[in-house]
DNA sequence: CTTCCACAGGAACCAGCGGACC
DNA sequence: GGTCCGCTGGTTCCTGTGGAAG
């Protein structure tokens, strides 16, 4: 696809920069699809098996994956995906397969323009009804006469999305096809999304079941091993990095994700500071520079009234123990006055709230107080001084502190 | 046992926008 | 050009609630 030209690219800079660390540093970036998943081999199977009908012209049963993240579902998803349209050419049978991330496209609107496009079939990516759409989507498929593989990552995206029916729909797509047949693979990290599952979805996308276990840290361990060959150069980790990156990984929910991107980060300390070997320190600086990194991401890229609710709630931290909303609200209407905006409604702030311990940046609890009313405690998350510093970048809110 | 605080969070709705359809 | 559509980012109005105080 359009990406190819890039990750040559790639390849090519971490060739010619005289990198003593890396011989190729895409096979650590988080999007790479490795062509051995270790530990996932049962998972593999099973989903193969799974879905292996297609290759028969007949419908393979609805699948529902669930896992924490970084414990492989897409990569295993994805690959067997490839492997069935790889073997699907080599047979002459057609299938159709469509991936999809909800998170990315997260409106039912979104998801059908999806299927169509990744179907061939040209939509409109706005103007449309829904259901025209889907219409649009049923009729196209008739005409195709095949089975169809439709996986949605993150589904509960689109559980989320309150009185949406395209789960619903999608589930009972068959009923309206006589000529082609659709299998739904549905994955999710979020084991509450099952709950605010329509249970008639919840049936139909739970024919078969896939339950992810977090990886351990020997499990960690094989799949960062597995990795270093083709990403380092020989003997340029010191020996107990991988078990010391497996171990902290391990710990934190078995997050094999997180486990490669530390592990990438970790050479590129080294090898800015000009040395020619990966030692734990690296690690240790690396995972500092993760906090900041993503602190320093998701507070930027926040729209001005929730960065205002940050400032306030920073600022409040300094001198508080413990900061509840009330106190922000006030503190935020304050702010706003000064800067001369125009304050938002205590729901929406409220909803802002919710909105930054989603993100992670604050964590927030129900507080009961009797006779206080109920309100709720909130905490950052990160440094206040990785909050200041993003803000320094702000003009309007730098203005604020000088 | 009752009262009542200080919010949480659901439901309905709205304005404005970019865009398709006819 | 009028009408319809969905999305974003809000508002308004509302009901619900655990437990300290009285």
């Amino acid at each position: 696809m359009s990406l190819e030209p890039l990750m040559n690219a790639q390849n090519l800079f971490s060739h010619i920069g005289q990198s003593k660390i890396f011989k190729n540093r895409a096979v650590l970036v988080s999007d790479f699809v490795p062509v051995h998943l270790p530990h996932r081999e049962t998972e593999i199977k099973r989903l193969v098996q799974i879905l292996s009908p297609a290759l028969w012209q007949s419908r393979p049963n609805n699948v529902f994956i669930y896992g924490l993240t970084g414990t492989g579902k897409t990569a295993v998803v994805r690959h067997v995906l490839g492997m069935l349209a790889e073997e699907s050419k080599r047979r002459n049978v057609d299938v159709g397969i469509v991936y999809i991330n909800a998170k990315k496209d997260d409106t039912s609107y979104r998801v059908l323009f999806q299927i169509g496009r990744q179907l061939n079939l040209n939509l409109p990516f706005t103007g449309l009804s829904v259901s025209e759409v889907y219409f649009r989507i049923v009729d196209h498929m008739e005409k195709l006469k095949k089975v169809v593989i439709i996986s949605i990552d993150e589904i509960d995206y689109l559980v989320r999305d309150t009185n949406s029916n395209l789960l619903y729909k999608l589930t009972r797509i068959n009923s309206d096809l006589s000529n082609s047949q659709v299998t739904l693979i549905g994955i999710t990290n979020d084991t509450k999304a099952l709950e605010y599952l329509d249970p008639r979805v919840k049936s139909s996308l739970g024919e078969e079941e896939l339950v992810f276990a977090p990886y351990n840290a020997d499990q960690l361990k094989d799949i960062l091993y597995s990795r270093c060959n083709d990403a380092f150069f020989e003997n340029v980790l010191e020996e107990n990095v991988v078990p010391y990156i497996a171990a902290l990984a391990a710990k934190d929910h078995g997050d094999a994700r997180k486990a490669v991107d530390l592990l990438r980060k970790a050479g590129e300390v080294a090898e800015r500071e000009g040395r020619d070997k990966v030692s734990t320190e690296d690690v240790k600086e690396a995972l500092k520079e993760i906090e900041v990194d993503t602190a320093l991401e998701v507070v930027t890229k926040l729209p001005l009234h929730s960065k205002i609710i940050l400032a306030s709630i920073a600022e409040l931290s300094r001198t508080k123990k413990i900061v509840v909303t009330g106190d922000i609200l006030l503190k935020y209407t304050l702010l706003c006055n000064k800067l001369g905006l125009e304050v938002l409604t205590p729901r929406r702030v409220s909803e802002i709230i919710n909105e930054l311990d989603m993100v992670g940046i604050i964590s927030t609890k129900i507080l009961n107080r009797g006779r206080y009313g109920r309100t709720k405690r909130i905490a950052l998350n990160v440094e206040v001084d990785n909050i200041w510093k993003a803000f320094k970048k702000d003009d309007l809110l730098n203005s604020l502190y000088q």
